[in-house]
DNA sequence: CATGAATGAGCTTTCATTCAT
DNA sequence: TATGAATGAAAGCTCATTCAT
């Protein structure tokens, strides 16, 4: 059986672990410090959104004063744009590694998707990002088109190729594929927004292997039913 | 054949209406002038949120003094709960009549679902209503929370209603109804929080008419697909 | 004998008087506020420069809060242009119409001319600026630019003016009138700056009409003689 | 003719210059960090005053780390007034043996002290030190003072050298010979500050030189003339 | 009811200073 | 001695809110 965790191995994320080990502790501080600071803010962000969040509050949750955050981010603003970048960097570098190299069935490859999609965004620092890229989309502009290029656009290529796989293997029946992959990517994307907007109020609680199966299911009747083709036949 | 506007008729909303043909225009305004603020204040909250947003932009988009805000809303929280809860009022007052005298066929029926939906949101002040609560979910509980009782929830049935409608005539085949109805509610509701974070970005515009018609259609051929029933005969 | 005091006649600074009598008191004290806070930020300016200078320390000579400032002046750098250019009116309007009307000897000139430009700079809001430009003129080089342009060089016309009165009356025997004015019109200069940094200190305390007179004086002969004519004689 | 240059001879300043062939380059540094400490950091106090001068910035242009300030000053302040001692030291050091072993006329006396002066102030560190106590003279009282008694009351001291020797020539006329000498202690106080505020523009660029000698010729002028004695005759 | 100048608490940001190395 | 990351007090500035009119 397959992997499910299998698409983004190459995640390690910013590979610190060779750091050079220098004799003088604070320098090691250094190079993790603002990743603590990164990491505390791209918490207190996605919580309370950009205004909402308090450079204070982000620098009690980074266990450092106030100051130290301006020595690694010109302005609030500059860390904001810091922790989207920084954040977003596992969904970046994922590759299509695992779609080049994939030769199962187009029924198990939306289960993939699905998963790998979840797994992705929840096990990486990315989960928040979406919901807060939402949120303040208005507000930066450039940020959300970086986005909509970067992770958008790139979802839905990956999308359009498991799609693609199954009309090929002729078992995905597709009118429109651009509106289609951009309805499943858009359902994938929805999950993680819906997970850290609604997901802390009971009546939102998903029990989310349960809704991925369901999800993944129900992609797969959608896409390989034929009546699409002759509705008045 | 159908309207499709049909679905919320008795959405009349607040109904003053009847009582403007007032002699006096200043008392007139009276009762105009919460109104307007409401207005102004949604489309900033939707814009920009709650903390990025001023008091005094609501203002000069009312066309009042920052002052006369406060005449009528004791603070910017209580200004924003208004927003949010008049915005509200159409989808909450949206009835089932239409359910009840629907008579069509399941497949038209998920247009209909799908079309009004989109109507209902995007014809009345709730348009921006979804990215905005999804943005402030965290910030403000209770708002959030009345927001999933009366909106998701009910639209929640609403969809079970519609599944069940195709469920009792045989076409649709459904095992999980809970998750499905999720599924479908959630990928309506993504399309207004899209459409008011990334519709202004061109890579994301999106030809509604032919999305809502393609969803609803790929809703279609999921449902009443027989497969998931048994996969592994 | 003449008015020392006539040069400057028309220096009814930004005529307040006419103001209009609304009955709203907090209307009149909108006009008002900014030259209080105009002449309370002239003051501290003057005294401590402009870095050291606090925007709160303004406020509380100006009888208002810090917030109150920013009602009327986009932040500090603003503020303080502004009390260059109000501050700086005066002379700015500082007419020849007293020149274009003298009659008197060159000597009486002198001693006008060094009494008046006293009398101006002190008795008006004007009086801490060349101290003041002189401190920031390399924070300030378009402020700087205009003091020059305006003060400075307005200042050498009239000192030209005036050297020029007594070529023709074959009074003044001067070889480089450019130069000569230059140095005349700074030492004019220097004693405002000098009277509002070293005054404060016993041993530069000047006893001002004697030193004007004295000056005026040291000023005839050097300008009368003719000795520089023929050196070589 | 005489040495223009020849009233400071003594101001072979610092003196290390003897020890500083020392074997080991970092102990010569020792003592010549300091050195470029308060080297740099005149030019920045001189640029931009007190205030608005950062210590990382003197450390900077210091080619040193901010921390490396404080291993040889106590605080900013402390910097300040090391910095203002050290460049007036060439000015205090300034002897009147010039002035005891002079033989010539009294006219190419005011030409030595103008050029003297002009020389000394520009050759030097001291340079920039009178604009900077004019404008920090209110901040720094006592340094102030300081100045006052050390430079200004010594410089006022060699102008009245200067009138004396003319007067005992017969050649200067002087009514108030402190008055007098103030003036002429106060136009070359001027040149100083004027040469570091408004130097930079061109409107206020002078031909020293030139300026120079014209400023000698009037003062010559004003002094030589007997017309002050009896104006009434 | 409507105003809008004034407020002042609280935020972001700066920067002189420290101290472990 | 020299470092430079970290500090935290203090400054500039914002803006929700008030209140005399």
């Amino acid at each position: 059986m397959m992997n499910t965790d299998a698409l983004p191995p190459e995640n390690t994320p910013k590979g610190e672990t060779e750091e050079i080990k220098t004799h003088r502790p604070w320098q090691r501080k250094k190079e993790i410090r603002p990743q603590e600071i990164l990491a505390a803010a791209l918490d207190v962000f996605v919580e309370q959104g950009f205004s909402a969040t308090k450079v204070a509050e982000v620098a009690r949750r980074a266990g450092v004063q106030p100051g130290t955050i301006y020595v690694y981010f010109e302005n609030k603003e500059a860390l904001f744009k810091a922790v989207i970048h920084a954040a977003m960097s596992p969904v970046l570098s994922y590759s299509n590694e695992f779609l080049d190299n994939y030769t199962g069935t187009p029924e198990k490859l939306l289960y993939e998707l699905t998963h790998q999609w979840w797994n992705l965004m929840e096990s990486e620092s990315c989960a928040g990002i979406p919901k807060l890229i939402t949120a303040e989309a208005n507000n930066f502009p450039e940020l959300t088109q970086f986005y909509i290029d970067q992770v958008l656009v790139h979802a839905k290529r990956i999308v359009e190729r498991v799609l693609q796989y199954g009309i090929d293997r002729n078992q995905f029946f597709i009118e429109d594929m651009d509106v289609t992959a951009r309805i499943i990517m858009m359902s994938l994307h929805e999950m993680t927004v819906y997970a850290h907007s609604f997901s802390n109020f009971d009546k939102m609680k998903i029990d989310m292997p349960v809704y991925l199966d369901t999800l993944a299911a129900f992609l797969y009747k959608g896409l390989s039913s034929q009546k699409g083709r002759s509705p008045e036949v």
